[in-house]
RNA sequence: GCUCGUGUGGUGUAGUUCGGUCCAUCAUGCCGCCCUUUCGAGGCGGCGACCCGGGUUCAAAUCCCGGCACGAGCACCA
């Protein structure tokens, strides 16, 4: 390198290329640095099976931030050709206790933003007999033991670097102690399994970290068979290795977990899957938001219920319309990072946005209408033919028809204000007078602002309900009533993006603001 | 307090492993223009960043040291 630029000194870099393309023409190219699309490559990915798992509470349904491990569990299951494990931790009945029907939601949920059932389902509650096993032998192995202090003594203890009392007893005293945890004869809050790492590691979460814990609830699953319950990181690390997981993808507020549980798998003698992390997500729009407050706020009716549209749940996002495809773009486009970011649901519909714009029909809807009598002597009847889509994506057309008795038209409050000359778009240019509109051309003549307008016999009363922070706000006009389904979504013209939710005998029509 | 992690435009990202066409990628956002019978979509252009300070080097976003900022863990929650 050093004789390299010595040349290049003397002769230039030009002398350098022509020397290189003769001897080593591979040191040429390479020289732009590329810019790296989709998921990076994962470590240690070769030559082994790829096991993934996503592994959420079942206390709630999921939510946006869910959604990250979701698609980026999967994806790089796709990629590898792997298998994605969804896992339901629900080992926990007293802080975040399982609720039953979001094992039934999270499945719906995962299977919309994936398109496909994951490869294996399990239900950690349901696993507890080897969960037990293991936590036996780790106590008749000496690398566990049962801790009879307080959770507060311990945590002296713990900061001090001593040890507990019991850290040193017999395993038959242990075995002993185990067993009346089991029985039911400890209870909660009296006793717990902690594995032996050291009191002297300088991170003093590591040190003696509890293993299982007595719970005398009743589970929504499994009832009260259970009287002892491993905790997180005992529970995850034995099913990872049952399952022979491979890669771990994890928030970075688990990094001593993955230390705490790499100590258990030295015990074990087990070789750990390879771990990535991701910062912390925060959502402008929604600001900081917890499954359990949400399940708050909906008992308080503070919230119709999870699908409410101005929730961060998945089941929000599908009712208003978001199509899961664009979730899968957005995500992968963020990719894996340490930072903790702040994303905005801007860039998730700007996303959206393309996706379906060209399978989203055009429909329109007035706000505020104003009613106009349109003169239509001499071009009696006309018949419009408006394609469903500018650029005909979406096949077909609606069918406007204007003759003598029907020549009333209406046209949003705002744009009649802003001129008395306008282009109805897709029709005329009109002039108009107090109540009564004259055609003055066919053709785009001059530079008059081009609205949308409807037919009064096209149209019918709809309520257009918009999420706003804390609020639905509600937006009332008439909507074009041609060839319209619930569940459809369409672009009101000048407006934006909505779902058609409902189509009721009687009464306006209900939508759902979808974005712009 | 102890431990760990992260700092690239308003936001998010690429590049950092292995220093060199990087006066830094792409997207989103904002501004302007064009096109279009939507304020949508599309096209074009513009705005805007390597946390700070040293050091090593011909050369630093990239390596080293020291600051600073932010975040997380230290639960018998996940």
């Amino acid at each position: 390198m050093t004789r390299a630029n010595n040349i290049a000194k003397e002769h230039g870099i030009g002398h350098i290329e022509r020397l290189l393309a003769k001897e080593n023409p591979d040191a040429l190219i390479r020289k732009k640095q590329k810019r790296r699309v989709g998921l990076p490559d994962l470590n240690n990915a070769e030559n082994r099976k790829v096991v993934l798992r996503f592994a959420p509470n079942p206390n709630g349904p999921l939510t946006i931030g869910h959604s990250r491990g979701v698609v980026v569990n999967s994806k790089f299951a796709e990629k590898y050709n792997g298998k994605l494990i969804l896992r339901f931790d629900d080992t926990d009945t007293k802080v975040k206790p399982p609720l039953l029907d979001a094992y039934k939601w999270i499945e719906e949920d995962y299977e919309w933003i994936t398109g496909r059932k994951p490869d294996v389902i399990i239900k950690a509650s349901e696993r507890m007999p080897i969960y037990l096993k293991y936590a036996q032998e780790m106590i008749s192995n000496g690398f566990g033991y049962v801790c009879r202090c307080s959770s507060k003594e311990f945590k002296k203890l713990r900061d001090d670097g001593v040890s507990s009392p019991y850290r040193e007893r017999s395993i038959e005293e242990n075995l002993e102690d185990w067993d009346k945890m089991i029985s039911g004869d400890i209870e909660e809050g009296d006793a717990v399994v902690r594995v032996k790492t050291s009191m002297e590691i300088p991170n003093p979460a590591l040190r003696d970290w509890p293993a299982l814990r007595i719970q005398h609830r009743k589970h929504p699953l499994v009832g009260e068979k259970y009287k002892v319950w491993p905790l997180l990181d005992f529970q995850s690390a034995i099913e990872d290795h049952e399952q022979g997981v491979s890669h771990i993808i994890r928030g970075k507020d688990l990094m001593d977990s993955t230390r705490k549980q790499k100590l258990l798998y030295e015990h074990f003698q087990w070789e750990y899957p390879e771990t990535l992390y991701w910062g912390r997500v925060k959502v402008f729009e929604f600001g900081g938001f917890s499954t359990s407050g949400m399940k708050n706020s909906i008992m308080r009716n503070e919230y119709s219920g999870w699908d409410d549209i101005r929730l961060p749940t998945i089941k929000s996002l599908r009712r208003r319309g978001f199509n899961a495809s664009s979730l899968n773009d957005f995500w992968i486009d963020l990719g894996l990072s340490q930072k903790d970011i702040s994303i905005s649901m801007q860039t998730l519909e700007s996303f959206n946005v393309k996706k379906i714009d060209s399978l989203t029909a055009r429909r329109s809807f007035i706000r505020e209408p104003i009613e106009i009598d349109l003169k239509i002597e001499g071009i009696n009847p006309i018949i419009l033919k408006i394609p469903n889509h500018p650029e005909n994506l979406v096949e077909g057309h609606r069918e406007w028809i204007i003759d003598e008795n029907n020549c009333k038209i209406y046209i949003e409050k705002q744009d009649v204000e802003k001129s008395d000359k306008i282009r109805l778009k897709d029709f005329a240019s009109i002039k108009i007078n107090k109540k009564n509109g004259n055609i003055e051309s066919m053709d785009i003549i001059d530079k008059r602002p081009i609205v949308h307008w409807l037919p009064k016999n096209n149209s019918r009363d709809a309520i257009l309900y918009i999420p706003s922070e804390k609020d639905v706000l509600i937006q009332e006009g008439l909507l074009e009533m041609k060839d319209i389904s619930e569940g459809m979504i369409c672009q009101l013209e000048r407006v934006g993006f909505a779902k058609i939710e409902k189509i009721p005998n009687t009464g306006p029509i209900e939508m759902i603001w979808l974005h712009g």
